[in-house]
DNA sequence: ACAGAATATTTGTATAGACAGCTTTTATCA
DNA sequence: TGATAAAAGCTGTCTATACAAATATTCTGT
């Protein structure tokens, strides 16, 4: 007659009691959570288990936690989810449809002043410049023009882009061990629209892209997506 | 001699010491992770501790694990952050910057042909349909577009949007229990740029989002960004 | 009444042990 | 050899206890 185990986790119970109060505005924002203690004694568990629950909780931004005070419900007027930015081959291929890949140039390069205000990178900087389309099922959908490290991938440029897209062959070149983007629209330049055969006044999704590897910069990468072909998606369950 | 608890946690160390590991590229995705009792004995800890840290890696998708078999290294050729779409006004705020809201229009509607194509509601159903600018310091950066369900929130047409934000009202009045957005680019129409004061040739970003609690839907609201005032940035960190 | 010290709460981490449920391997029998 | 059963291994969850560290509260003396 009690609760008989359905096959849920206890935690998960103690969590969901609490999301409920939450969601339906019980506790609003700031109001304090039960303590450890008080759920201990409510839901006749281990410490632990009220424990793992809260701590999932604060992980998730739903509750914020203070040593020696309490928890509390986090002030949550955000709804945030997670955006992936995949490679955009396997991105293709799990769509099922085809990629192809042209590449338009691959050269060593000086950083000029035009470059180092794009990709903030210092002036006389010796790098890779890799400029390529790729298009899905024959349609271009993505303008990449990336610049690469010479000193943590030194035989970037003697790459078959054909067969290996830039982002696996730096994946398997360098660890990324930190990455940092910026999503922006914007308009085409006209060799960019014609590349991907668009007009100049299609506008487009713009993602610029720095990784870094161990303390030095991997790759700045700036990915232009004609937003008619191209949009970015994501959700979020409660 | 050996290691002096710098203060931080066990479980820290083990979790460290894995993605040290797959990030130097150690271990490559789809092999074997150490198992529990294998971790237990190297690290001289209890399996609780160990299983924290396995979980939480777990949690954030570095490994995969399979009960009865054992634990791998995640197949993630992919970045992935987390995008936050906050509330305008906070964000704002957050920067230090004042807000200010103007109100376009708030008014009840029935969804004609061309607002279901963008809502993806019914024609013909009865709602609430808020047209907005938020700026910052006196420059617009959002042009909001809102559709709101009357039967969640009553009363959504007879708030005073100067000193609330419809996102703020709506998190008060309705628990949300699931969101989704589509984020894109596009040029505005006539009228948004003269409210957004810029002109119909400067691209802006466009978020589509659409919220429902509990089973129903509670908001779709259109949010547009001029990209020469507003970007989306995030980052990661391995 | 006030300042400072002692005490109680509360969270963070860690341990050792236990059982359930699933998977893989090994052993057994036909 | 091949199918079946037993054993071993692994993860998932839970308990009861312990100590540390930060914060709140109460007590005490002036």
């Amino acid at each position: 007659m009690c609760s008989i185990p359905p096959k849920t986790p206890l935690y998960q119970h103690i969590k969901d009691f609490i999301q409920a109060h939450i969601a339906s505005g019980d506790w609003p924002a700031g109001s304090p959570v039960p303590s450890e203690a008080a759920l201990m004694a409510q839901f006749v568990v281990a410490r632990m288990t009220v424990n793992r629950a809260l701590r999932e909780l604060a992980d998730q931004g739903m509750v914020t936690r203070i040593k020696g005070s309490g928890t509390v419900v986090a002030q949550l007027h955000k709804i945030s989810s997670r955006l992936e930015l995949r490679d955009i081959h396997e991105e293709i291929l799990a769509r099922g449809h085809t990629h192809s890949t042209r590449v338009i140039q691959v050269v060593p390069l000086t950083i000029d002043a035009a470059a180092a205000a794009v990709t903030q990178l210092a002036v006389g900087e010796q790098v890779f410049h890799s400029i390529m389309v790729h298009s899905e099922n024959g349609m271009p959908i993505q303008y990449e023009d990336r610049y690469v490290n010479p000193v943590l991938v030194p035989h970037y440029c003697h790459q078959d882009f054909q067969h290996i897209t830039p982002t696996h062959y730096l994946l398997a070149q360098t660890p990324i061990t930190a990455a940092s983007y910026i999503l922006t629209a914007c308009l085409p330049t006209a060799s960019q629209a014609k590349e991907l055969n668009i007009t100049p006044s299609a506008p487009c999704l713009m993602v610029l892209r720095r990784t870094a590897s161990s303390g030095q910069w991997a790759s700045v990468a700036r990915l232009l997506y004609p937003a008619s072909r191209y949009h970015f998606e994501g959700q979020f369950q409660a």
